[in-house]
DNA sequence: TGTACATCAGTGAACGCGCGTTCACTGATGTAC
DNA sequence: TGTACATCAGTGAACGCGCGTTCACTGATGTAC
């Protein structure tokens, strides 16, 4: 009633593919829409199908052409949200060398996309622990990627500075869990209490990889 | 049609105030009633008012004369549940003298916790992102408490040990995010997997720890 | 080029459901006399 | 002790709503001839 087919001009994409059947619907439309719905303070378990349909502009029973229910879409939301992340903070790290700066560089961007009001960050750090189990396994792979990155790039640095690492890889789970904890709190604050937050992740990550340096030396 | 007045035997609370005006509802019963409805795997967020009702034996209506609504009834479990797990690790940490055992003490009580079924600390675990601002309010205050309750705990016995601890709010800070954030992961696991997470943990706290030392000690 | 046909993405209408909330009630309990 | 009354916790019925899902449809598009 209220919108006829939306206005938005077609994407460069569909016109790469002017014999494909596809009409005026495409999944990335769909996530799109819900992706707007989703500002920072609500999570992806609160969607319903019609209101998402709504967003896109479409009818509810279409949404069944793109997928197989709501939970489907949520995974594709997660994995979108999860591998555009790891983009953003594996180009931030590049930038970076010593230690310190890798660190302070990488949480500077990270607070940066928390502060995205629809960007992918809040919605990783809002859901994982209510939904289906699908839903929950397709966050903790996500977590998985960026400790496995992490704890790549951990080593090289770390091979650089001529240190060794006691236990790299639960270095790279505490940093990640950590990180992702302290993001969730911050997305509440204030830019103040935001800068207060970066501070004390950044000094929290320090602690834990002069521990993991110690425990590596002295035992 | 189904639950005729409960059958369970009136509390001991109900018998020591016999001349109060209370009938056959309580506040506390309506608490149990959503606690039990929350097994591991239902987040706070999902409960009905409906729900809640049936579940406790009463009239939909009647969960008003408790609650304003169902998001004052999720605080008020959020509270319980807080304070009771904060009971429960104190006592623990008490039992315990030096640092390793202090450390894995906790958390094996804190894993024992985990695996009960209708416990606290899976209510506390799951909530947190998603919900209304007074309902996170009330989760990162139960946090808080925790936080300040570990610091207390950390710096007695790092004075007795004869150490030195660099920034021992934020020690306290992130092993509280961390070990909720493993907890919350090893939630979805079988008991080995838990086993795990649960060594993994304390190793964290460890390289916390000791890099908190080091920091102290070396600048 | 033109026409007839098959395909299938998108649709409008309808369904039954559980929800939160409201209303006027009822009936047990405590209090006043 | 007995009676009349006020209080108010708990209720049954009803409301309008948004939900997920289904059905048979329609009409644009690509294909065969």
């Amino acid at each position: 009633m209220e919108l006829p087919p939306p206005t938005t001009p077609i994407t460069d994409l569909e016109n790469r593919v002017p014999q494909g059947r596809r009409v005026s619907i495409s999944r990335t439309e769909i996530i799109d829409a819900a992706l707007h719905l989703l500002g920072p303070h609500r999570g992806v378990s609160s969607l319903s199908l019609r209101e998402v349909a709504r967003e896109a502009g479409i009818a509810p029973n279409s949404f069944y052409r793109h997928f197989r229910d709501i939970d489907e879409l949520a995974i594709a939301l997660i994995e979108q949200a999860g591998s555009a992340l790891r983009s953003i903070i594996g180009t931030a790290r590049q930038r970076a060398s010593s230690e310190r700066s890798v660190v302070q560089t990488s949480m500077e961007v990270f607070m940066e996309q928390l502060r995205m009001q629809h960007g992918y960050l809040p919605l990783l750090l809002r859901e994982g622990k209510v939904g289906s189990t699908a839903f929950k396994q397709a966050v903790e792979q996500q977590l998985g990627f960026f400790e496995t990155e992490l704890q790549l790039d951990l080593v090289r640095l770390e091979q650089r500075l001529g240190n060794q690492l006691h236990a790299p890889d639960l270095v790279a789970k505490a940093i990640t869990r950590l990180v992702f904890a302290m993001g969730a709190s911050a997305m509440e604050l204030d830019m103040a209490g935001q800068n207060l937050i970066l501070i004390q992740t950044v000094d929290m990550i320090h602690m834990i990889i002069v521990g993991s340096r110690t425990l590596a030396t002295h035992q």
